[in-house]
DNA sequence: TCAATACCTACCATGTCAATAGGTATTTTG
DNA sequence: CAAAATACCTATTGACATGGTAGGTATTGA
């Protein structure tokens, strides 16, 4: 299991704003019910997000959230890092991990590596626009 | 973070039998010596390896463990697969999750498919005789 | 003033991970 | 036969992450 709810409410959240750029502030209690996701738990998802700059956030009656580009410009890869804190298939390779003693002579570095590498490839090459298109 | 140690002492073990088949039966004191992992984590890994047919273990002193194929035919997929799980990214993929009620409709289910796939074949593609050979 | 919203912090129950502890069963060897 | 070496088995533990919930505060529009 590599992926946690944290990561995939974030993309649906995302996806969910996508689908309803044109009404504005969207607010959380909307996603909520759509996505069938508490919403207590996606307020603490949610300022992830603002704070890097992915959605503006506005308090008060008729505040909400929205995307601050467009959906094509967001990849599933960089929503995914944020939340996840990174994509790394094992714990050497993670960006907070210690240098591992190993890694010069280790049998198995190379593979995980090469996995890592085509683990971002894939979900750089996905946009929330892609995401948001009706299901052929 | 997807695949955890007992994953990946798996396939040291795996690669450290590898490397010396023509020793015969291989005590993992040995094993836990030079891959420098506690011996008796590795004791509780290893049964996993035997009951699957992996590896044949023998008691008693002059005993030890051996591959019971060729190196070449062994997948670093089927180690994991074995040792972790399974390999899904998310857990509605798991082969022990009850269906998701979405999953018709879910937008992000066909991703994590295709990474699902392309997971499965990346580590299908590697052997453990291909992990056995000294990095260039 | 009130309602609706984002935003914040603390807390909690559960499960998994990574290992340790302390054995038993089996086999070879002296 | 005794001892050593080995696989094999089960219970326990501490640390941590997950997936929330609870209970607020701050801000804004009507």
């Amino acid at each position: 299991m590599m992926i946690s709810t944290r990561g995939r409410y974030a993309l649906r959240v995302m996806i969910d704003l996508a689908q309803h750029t044109e009404s504005g502030y969207i607010p959380m209690k909307e996603v909520a019910l759509r996505q069938e996701i508490s919403l207590k738990y996606l307020e603490r998802i949610l300022p992830i997000l603002v704070k890097n700059g992915l959605v503006e956030g506005v308090q008060g009656k008729g505040g909400g959230y929205r995307l601050v580009r467009s959906p094509k410009e967001y990849t599933a890869g960089e929503i995914l890092r944020l939340t996840e804190g990174d994509l790394a298939p094992v714990s050497c390779l993670s960006k907070c991990a210690e240098p591992c003693p190993r890694s010069a002579y280790c049998a198995t570095l190379p593979m995980w590596s090469g996995f890592f590498d085509m683990t971002n490839k894939y979900f750089d090459g996905i946009t929330i626009e892609d995401l948001s298109k009706p299901r052929e």
